[in-house]
DNA sequence: CCAGTATCCTGCAGGC
DNA sequence: TGCCTGCAGGATACTG
């Protein structure tokens, strides 16, 4: 869902929201989520903690806390992160909430729990599997070497790798659609079978419409909203996603559907090889 | 090692 | 109106 635009946009609302604040008190109850959250655990950690920074590794969104460690949060198919006053209501699903030091309140809400919150101590961040294994930043000028590299020698489907987070960081469902769209290339394309000089041509136009969408604050779809509970989005303009069976708007051939590894996929049969 | 599938969970849309 | 099915922006454990 929120996939690296989307992320982004709330570590930098958060940024500058939690500035100066401190945790004033933890709240939730421990379910399973991807992983076991264990609520008392973060509150024995973080509580009376002040917010230092927030930082971003691919989909996943770190919140430093004085030199005690890391708030590692992973906001699945569904999850949201909102910053409340404490008289809003709470909603269904709502997993944790940091009580602030200026009264407000910044809430975890996810309904499908796919997502995640742990926390990290020091030094547990070098060695947390999932962000030691993420790929390449899709902004990092080293994604027009590494995409091609790395994909060239595999026989999946290019829209398998760009979905793998340990070949680039950050990339979901959307963005691949509209990325392979940019590019030319049809997502059933195997990456062995794609010329060195497309998949640079893959790599500039992913870097492009991320870049795109987190000049423009994320795409809202469904249940994404920024901290403050915004929807107040426009967002970048969806060329193919979702849209099979409507005109492709380069050359109006009608979009085709399928599934690649259990994902819906959208192309252009005219324009995408 | 690699490629493909099953699975976790709730909410919603569409068919009957 | 309700019941059922399938699908949703993700990641990973498992199979062959």
């Amino acid at each position: 869902m929120p996939e690296l635009p989307e992320v982004e946009t709330v570590r930098r609302a958060l940024e500058i929201g939690l500035d100066g604040l401190t945790v004033a008190g933890v709240d939730g109850h421990s379910v399973m989520m991807r992983r076991a959250l264990d609520v008392e655990f973060i509150a024995s950690r973080i509580d009376g903690r002040a917010f230092t920074a927030a930082r971003r590794k691919g989909k996943f969104l770190l919140l430093d806390f004085d030199g005690a460690g890391t708030l590692m949060i992973h906001l699945g198919m569904s999850g949201r992160l909102m910053l409340c006053e404490t008289t809003e209501p709470i909603l269904d699903h709502t997993h944790l909430t940091l009580s602030l030091s200026d009264g407000r309140e910044l809430r975890f809400v996810d309904p499908r729990r796919f997502g995640l919150a742990q926390w990290l101590g020091p030094g547990e961040e070098a060695c947390e599997p999932s962000l030691e294994s993420l790929g390449v930043e899709p902004l990092d000028p080293a994604m027009e070497i590494l995409l091609p590299e790395h994909f060239h020698s595999r026989k999946s489907p290019v829209k398998s790798l760009l979905l793998d987070q340990r070949l680039v960081a950050g990339v979901g469902n959307i963005y691949a659609a509209e990325a392979l769209w940019r590019a030319g290339i049809r997502p059933t394309r195997k990456g062995s079978q794609t010329s060195i000089r497309r998949l640079r041509r893959l790599a500039v136009e992913t870097r492009n419409v991320i870049e795109e969408a987190v000049a423009q604050g994320g795409t809202t779809i469904r249940d994404y909203a920024t901290p403050s509970g915004d929807f107040g989005y426009f967002a970048v303009k969806l060329q193919v996603y979702g849209k099979q069976g409507q005109p492709c708007p380069r050359c109006a051939t009608e979009l085709k559907g399928t599934r690649i590894s259990g994902r819906a996929t959208v192309w252009c049969p005219e324009c995408q090889r």
